[in-house]
DNA sequence: CGAAACTAACTCACTGGTTCGTACATTACA
DNA sequence: TGTAATGTACGAACCAGTGAGTTAGTTTCG
C-alpha cells in the first residue's frame, strides 16, 4: 500500500528501484562493518532488507562486488565531507589546529568507515584495489595541508620542515586509532577512550600535538 | 622415522605435545593474520601442520578457542618483550624518545600481531574479554611513562601535564597506524609508509612529536 | 488509438560445494 | 589392561549463487 499502481507515473519504477539499491547498501555496510567480509552473510542482508537475497545479486552481481560498491559509496561521502573544509582564512596554526579537530570530529562520527578501512586492511586493499572509483582517489586534504604548511614557514611560525603526508598521517593515526582500537585498548588498559570524559581531552590533545611538532619543538637540543 | 620409539623416554610424549600445540598456534595465529576469524579454515591450518585436524579439536576444543590462545599467545609474547624495556637510566627527553622509537620498531617486527589487533577490534574485543589470562593484563609501559613524565615536570624538561595513557595511547596510534593501515592508505596516497624511504623518517618523527607535545610547544600562544 | 513486442523488476525453489565439528575405530604406551 | 593419543570417515548445517519463470510498465507500429 506504500504507492497505487494505477497512479504511478513514468520514472517511479527507476526511482525505486534506485532507492531499493540505496537500502541495500545501507544494510550492507552496516553487516560488513560488523562482521567483516568473510562474517557478513548475504542472507542476512536480505533479510534486513525489503527485498530478497536473489534481488542483491541481481543489482550487484555478487557479495564482493556488492562489499565493493559499500566501499565506494563510504570513501565517496568521506571525501565529499572533506571538500566542504574551510581553513584557508585561518592563520596558520590555527588553521592546523582547527583541521586536526575536524579530522576528529569526522572520525568520531563515522565508526562504520573506520571499520571498514580496518577491514580493508586486514584484506591487504585488494578490494580496494579492484575498483576503478577508489583507484586514483587522491585527498584535496593534501593541498589544503601543504598551503597551511607553506603559509606557516613563510610566518615563521612553523620551523620543522614537515612533509604534508606525514602530517595528514599523524592526525589521521590519532583519530582513527582512538576509534578503531578502543575495544582492545579500552579491554587491556581500562579505559574507554571514546567515553564523553575523554574525548574533549583529547579531541585538544590532537591539535596540539600537530602545532608542537610543527613548532619544532621536537627537535634535539 | 623421526624418532625410535623404543628409546623414547617418559617426558618425550608430553615434549612432543607440546611441540605440536606450539605448531598449531603458530600457523593458526598465520592464518587468522591473513583471513580474519571468520575467513580462517580449520581445515587449512591443519593441513599446514603435521598434525590433522583432529588433533586442533583434541588440544584446543574448537575454532574459536584455538583463536583465543593465538591472542592469548600474541600479547604475552608482546608484553614479555615490554618488560625487557630499560630507559631508566635515561634523561626524560632521551627515555621518552627512546621509548617511542622501539614501540616503533616493535611494530614494524610484528605485523601479525598488529594484524590480529586489528581483527579483534572488528570484533569489539569480545574474544579477549572471554580470555582470563588477558582480561587485566595492564602494562608495566604505563609505569615506566608515568616516571618519565614526573622526571621531566621535575627537570623542567616537560611543561605539558600530560597523561601517562594519553602518552601510551598517542605513541601507539602513530606506530600502529602506519602499520596496520598501510594499505588503504598506499592505495589511496600513492605512499607505502613502511617502504625503507620512508622508515627513518617516521621513526625519528614520532619521537620527536612526543617530545614536542610534552614541552609544551603545542599550547596556544 | 490499441495491441503486440519488449524489457526491467521481481519471486520461488533449488543446488553444489564448503566447513565446523564428531563418532568410531585404532594405535602407542605406562 | 587401561588410558591417552591419533587416523579415518562422515554428517549436518550453512551459504553463496542460479535457473526458470512472472508481473508490470514502456515502446513500437499497424
Amino acid at each position: 500500500m506504500t504507492s497505487q499502481p494505477l497512479a504511478r507515473a513514468g520514472g517511479e519504477r527507476q526511482r525505486d528501484a534506485d532507492r531499493t539499491k540505496a537500502e541495500i547498501l545501507q544494510v550492507a555496510q552496516r553487516e560488513f562493518a560488523r562482521h567483516g567480509y568473510a562474517g557478513a552473510r548475504v542472507d542476512e542482508i536480505a533479510e534486513r532488507t525489503r527485498t530478497t537475497k536473489r534481488m542483491i545479486y541481481y543489482y550487484f552481481g555478487g557479495k564482493e562486488q556488492l562489499y565493493i560498491a559499500v566501499l565506494e559509496k563510504a570513501y565517496t561521502e568521506v571525501r565529499a565531507a572533506e571538500r566542504t573544509v574551510d581553513v584557508a582564512h585561518l592563520a596558520p596554526v590555527e588553521a592546523i589546529r582547527t583541521l586536526a579537530e575536524l579530522t576528529f570530529d569526522h572520525h568520531d562520527a563515522h565508526r562504520d568507515f573506520i571499520k571498514l578501512v580496518g577491514i580493508e586492511n586486514i584484506h591487504e586493499a585488494e578490494h580496494i584495489r579492484k575498483s576503478e572509483v577508489l583507484a586514483n582517489l587522491g585527498t584535496p586534504v593534501l593541498d589544503l595541508i601543504s598551503r597551511i604548511l607553506d603559509a606557516g614557514q613563510e610566518s615563521g611560525d612553523f620551523v620543522t620542515e614537515a612533509d604534508a603526508i606525514d602530517v595528514h598521517m599523524m592526525i589521521s593515526a590519532f583519530c582513527f586509532f582512538r576509534v578503531a582500537n578502543q575495544h582492545t585498548f579500552g579491554a587491556l588498559f581500562g579505559r574507554d577512550m571514546t567515553a564523553p570524559e575523554h574525548r574533549a581531552r583529547l579531541r585538544t590533545m590532537v591539535g596540539e600535538l600537530a602545532v608542537a611538532y610543527l613548532r619544532g619543538a621536537g627537535a634535539p637540543a
